[in-house]
DNA sequence: ATAGTTGTAAAGAAATTGTTAACTATAAAT
DNA sequence: ATTTATAGTTAACAATTTCTTTACAACTAT
């Protein structure tokens, strides 16, 4: 048996409802390229019943449908609290401003008109996407060593660890690129800025006290260049 | 002297960067009457002063202007952690398919083009506005703590606690995002203003006051960096 | 062995934050 | 308009933590 997807749903579930066959068909299709799990409802009743089921994190909706349009449907689930913060994109062929202002108005995040071209719908998808995915940005994850810049906390096999600001931030630099040397030089740029001057001892002070509080020899000594970090 | 403005910065800042005047004046003043605070500047560099002055929360972006265009500019804000959740409008005549991807891939929220109603601008903005906002609508609940913006008041273990405006500004932007270590210049611009300057120990004094009246040390230093909310 | 480099511990400098009280600004009330 | 109460800010100093230096030991490669 051959292997249908390559990708598994890793982008999000996404449910469409429209009264076209080929509208469903053709959205389905891109979407499910892109990575996205997608379910259709071809009337508004269904589109709610379909919501609830699969919790999707995006609708599309059609404005109109038979048994309760689009904005019927958007009101209906935003009354619940478990869709409020559902990505809800308006899909119609109703060019009109005032109909547009409406969708906006009623909670939809974006108001698209047909004909839509594909990868234009995909692009608003995706960026809507962006900005609900947009949380573990700033966490690091090395082996037993997690670094989250936002925290600013180290946590070590479990166990939360305080760095100083200056230990935090060289940790951080030498993390960033596992396996490479930085040059002592390059340490103080990054570290400590281009126009601070320091001894020549205050790095090592540095790593040692990581080295101490980390337990395990995670940096490396690159004699006569710098050091580097690894697991 | 006189009261100059009724309503304060309620709604939210925004810049907006077009090299046609009469765009400027027109988007300015529909913004200012829907009660957002808003920044304007004539041209590419002038916006990412203008942002990194004012922190908007959203900024629109003529794509065709002097001096570095509205996609360059997207691309040097989005480099910076500080804009990185900034919403990015992308407002131009370019009527073109591949330049609206482009766009929405560069890292803009929505891309809009002219010549555009006033009122569909609005709605569109709102209804991205909605979505940052939405966290800061109603109560916030942690742990024993409840905040609610609405009412102004905070309840810690069943009992009100009263807090003047500053300390509970600063409460609810530290427990905006419990964990997040808050920089004292992201402080400074979310609770102050970004023109007003105050004291080195102001915050310090707040912070006392917050600690003074909930009794728990829910706020956590981070010295050299900022505070933190934990429970 | 010697020169160059890094590791270590302790001390003291420097920077940051906590605390208090006094002062100023603002809004409400008389 | 003046008073009063409250909120917000500043200044001065204490407390604390972080950072840097110093002095010397240990190590490595020529």
């Amino acid at each position: 048996m051959q292997k249908l997807s390559v990708m598994e749903n890793k982008a999000g579930k996404i449910l469409i409802a429209d009264d076209e066959p080929d509208i469903l068909e053709i959205i389905s299709f891109n979407l499910q390229s892109e990575g996205y799990e997608v379910f259709t409802a071809k009337n508004g009743e269904q589109a709610i019943e379909q919501a609830k089921k699969h919790m999707p994190d995006l609708i599309i909706l059609d404005v109109m449908m038979p048994r309760k349009n689009g904005f019927e449907v958007c009101n209906i689930l935003r009354l619940q609290p478990a869709f409020k913060d559902t990505i809800i994109i308006f899909l119609t062929a109703l060019n009109d401003e005032s109909t547009e202002i409406k969708g906006l108005e009623t909670g939809g995040d974006d108001y698209i008109t047909k004909p839509i071209s594909p990868k234009v719908l995909i692009s608003r998808i995706n960026a809507l996407f962006r900005r609900i995915t947009k949380e573990t940005g700033s966490i690091l994850q090395i082996g037993d060593l997690q670094i989250d810049r936002e925290k600013y906390n180290v946590v070590y096999k479990n166990e939360e660890i305080f760095l100083a600001r200056k230990e935090f931030e060289l940790l951080a630099l030498l993390t960033s690129k596992p396996q490479k040397v930085f040059l002592r030089n390059e340490i103080l740029h990054q570290v400590w800025g281009t126009d601070v001057i320091v001894g020549d001892r205050t790095i090592d002070v540095h790593i040692r006290k990581i080295r101490q509080k980390l337990g395990a020899d995670c940096i490396t000594t690159v004699k006569g260049v710098g050091y580097k970090f690894q697991m």
